[in-house]
Parts: structure tokens; C-alpha cells; sequence
DNA sequence: AAATTTTGCAACCGCGAAGGT
DNA sequence: GACCTTCGCGGTTGCAAAATT
């Protein structure tokens, strides 16, 4: 009971697209739209499978598609969508005018996912991974949990390595070069303290490992409580510096500008200078809830991408039929 | 400058849903 | 209601270009 082929394929041809194929199917598309996919290529002269052109029509010769690069609020809203609806990548899409799931998709796996995890934070999940770490470790007798921590730390240990030799390095060419004020190294105490870091991780791994009643029973993503959030990790670990839900901040400056400057944002923004506290996190809760409705509810464009990444983010506090509700909905009303 | 590796993106594949008969 | 066809989606692959060694 095989599945039926959409054609024939060793009449086919595949591969890349030739301007000629791309002009023909444009413009047959143009006189008599896309009514039957099996049938256009024949009727244009193509010798494609209806399913290729179906595939170049909707990813490349669509009038309405933007080709260039994606914007920060681009970004933010797919980062935001996936963590609420996961690979549902036409859905996400359908909130990005001029984009296709296959670019959404593409963007994703090539360039989001990276910095996503270069932020400290699992892309599948949307939660740190200490925070992971964590969890698993709540479930595992004390001597696994040691040894988990034994292979945490040691999955770490080149970064931290790396880290303390780029200290000591560093320290020694400032001393070795103390009349250099114009040198591009970081100054000792600020370096000092960004270096601490080191330290914290450890010290919060081994905390959160070794103490597992200092995490909150449930998911602390998912409460709507402050008991679960800075309290119990506070004390500056340097990776996730405002503790479980730290890592709401997706700073709106953690998205532009890649690359530029001294260092990327992306990889700098869930570790440093976070301000936010518990007070902060139940304010903003309340908000987020009105702001995705308003989101949501109002169209495709998200008035303000922003604030998906600032103080205000806090995703994880929110009860998912919240987020996911209104996305299933305006993409319902999408495809009317 | 050449070789190798990585990245980005277009295209393909198979499956399930939807729609028509 | 069963069957068939078409469409749309998500995962994966292949390849050219760019970056690195």
C-alpha cells in the first residue's frame, strides 16, 4: 500500500533552479495562480516534480518574501515563539511577514541555535543548563549526584581553563607592560571580577548539587511565586547572575549587532550585569501576561519586539495555555 | 596559495492532514 | 465511510561559498 509518487521521477529534473525554470513558473503562476501543484509544471513547460514547484514557488519566487537578513526583532520573536510552540516552524513564520518556515527554520538551526547555547541556555528547552543540571540532579541519589557534578564540572573544565590561563596572561602583560596605558587588555579589576566567574560556577554547581532543597520542588519556570526565583541562587553565580530566572534577560542589546564591539552581546548578556530581582520578576510577570495578549491578539507584527528580551521577559513564569492559546489562534486565523 | 573545514541555504523526502469523489 | 489525491509541514541532505588552517 505505497504511497503514490507526486510524479514521475525519472522524467524529473532536480536539483537547483535555472532563471529560465524560476521565469516560467513565475509567469504561469502569474496568468493562472496555484491552483493544481501536480499540474503546473506540465502546463509550463517544466520538467519538475509539482512538489519542487510548489516548494520554489512558496521559499523563493513569491512576490511577498523578504530575502535579506533577519532583523534583531525578527530573531527575538522567533526565539520567543519557539520556546512557547517549539518546531512549529509555519507558525512561527505566520508571525514574520515576508518569511517562510524553511528560512525560519534555516535561520534557527544555522545562526539561533548557536547563540541560543552560547548564552548558557538550551535551545530545546529554553532553560539554562545549569538550571537543567539541577533538575536532574534533584532526582538522583547523593552519590550520583556527586558524580554528576564530577562530569559537569569536568565538561567545563577546558572553558575554565581557559579562562584562568587567559587571566594570568593578561595580568602578566600588564605587568610587563605597565607604562602601556593605551593597550587593549581589560583593566586588572575589572577583569578581576569578570574572572570570578570561575569561582561562582563552581561554587553555585556545587551548591545547587550538593543542596538540592535550595531549588524549588517544581519548576520554577513555571511558578508565579517569588520563592522560586532569586533567592535561592543568589549570590552572584556569575553565569546566571539573577539567579533561576535570570535568564529572562534576553537583553534587547543581546541580539543586535552581533559580533560587534568587545565581544558578542549574546554571549555576554545572560552572564553579566543583570539587575533584576524578585521584586522585578512578579512585576513583570504581571505585565508580560497583558503584553502577550496584546501581542498576540493584535496582528502579526509584534509592536514591541523589545521587550521580549528585556527585564520584562519572564516566559517561563507564565502558564503555558496563556502563551500558547493566542498563537494557536492568530495562526488559525492565518490560514483562514 | 592550496587544502580543509565550517557555514548558510536551497531543495528533497516522507508523513499526515485535508479535501474531493 | 472508504479510498484517492493533493497539499503542507518538519526533518534532513547536498552543495556552493566563506572562513580557517
Amino acid at each position: 500500500m505505497g504511497r503514490i509518487p507526486c510524479c514521475e521521477k525519472d522524467n524529473v529534473k532536480r536539483g537547483q533552479w535555472t532563471p529560465e525554470e524560476d521565469n516560467k513558473l513565475s509567469s504561469y503562476i502569474a496568468q493562472h495562480g496555484t491552483r493544481n501543484w501536480r499540474l503546473i509544471p506540465k502546463n509550463a513547460g517544466l520538467q519538475r516534480c509539482g512538489k519542487s514547484c510548489r516548494l520554489r514557488w512558496t521559499n523563493y519566487l513569491r512576490p511577498d518574501l523578504k530575502h535579506g537578513q533577519f532583523s534583531d526583532a525578527e530573531e527575538q520573536t522567533i526565539v520567543k515563539l519557539h520556546s512557547v510552540v517549539g518546531n512549529r516552524w509555519s507558525l512561527i513564520a505566520a508571525q514574520l511577514p515576508g518569511r517562510t518556515d524553511n528560512d525560519v527554520k534555516n535561520h534557527w538551526n544555522t545562526k539561533l541555535k548557536k547563540k541560543l547555547s552560547g548564552t548558557g541556555i538550551d535551545p530545546v528547552t529554553h532553560k539554562p543548563f545549569s538550571h537543567l543540571m539541577a533538575e536532574i540532579a534533584t532526582t538522583l541519589a547523593p552519590p550520583q549526584v556527586a558524580h554528576l557534578a564530577e562530569a559537569a564540572l569536568g565538561c567545563f573544565k577546558d572553558e575554565m581553563l581557559h579562562l584562568l590561563t587567559k587571566k594570568r596572561i593578561d595580568f602578566q602583560l600588564q605587568q610587563s607592560n605597565p607604562g602601556q596605558g593605551n593597550n587593549t587588555t581589560v583593566p586588572y579589576s575589572k577583569q578581576d571580577e569578570k574572572d570570578d566567574t570561575v569561582e561562582k560556577i563552581k561554587l553555585n554547581l556545587s551548591r545547587a548539587i550538593q543542596e538540592p532543597d535550595m531549588l524549588p520542588l517544581n519548576k520554577p519556570w513555571e511558578s508565579t511565586s517569588t520563592r522560586a526565583t532569586s533567592a535561592n541562587f543568589e549570590g552572584g553565580c556569575g553565569v546566571f547572575p539573577t539567579s533561576v530566572t535570570g535568564y529572562h534577560h534576553y537583553g534587547p542589546s543581546s541580539f543586535a549587532n552581533e559580533g560587534g564591539g568587545s565581544g558578542s552581546p549574546w554571549s555576554q548578556s545572560m552572564c553579566t550585569g543583570s539587575t533584576c530581582t524578585a521584586g522585578e520578576q512578579v512585576r513583570s510577570h504581571e505585565k508580560l501576561k497583558d503584553e502577550n495578549g496584546e501581542e498576540f491578539q493584535g496582528g502579526k507584527e509584534i509592536k514591541n519586539a523589545t521587550s521580549i528580551f528585556n527585564t520584562d521577559c519572564v516566559l517561563w513564569d507564565i502558564p503555558s495555555d496563556d502563551l500558547i492559546n493566542p498563537i494557536y489562534r492568530e495562526a488559525f486565523n492565518n490560514k483562514e
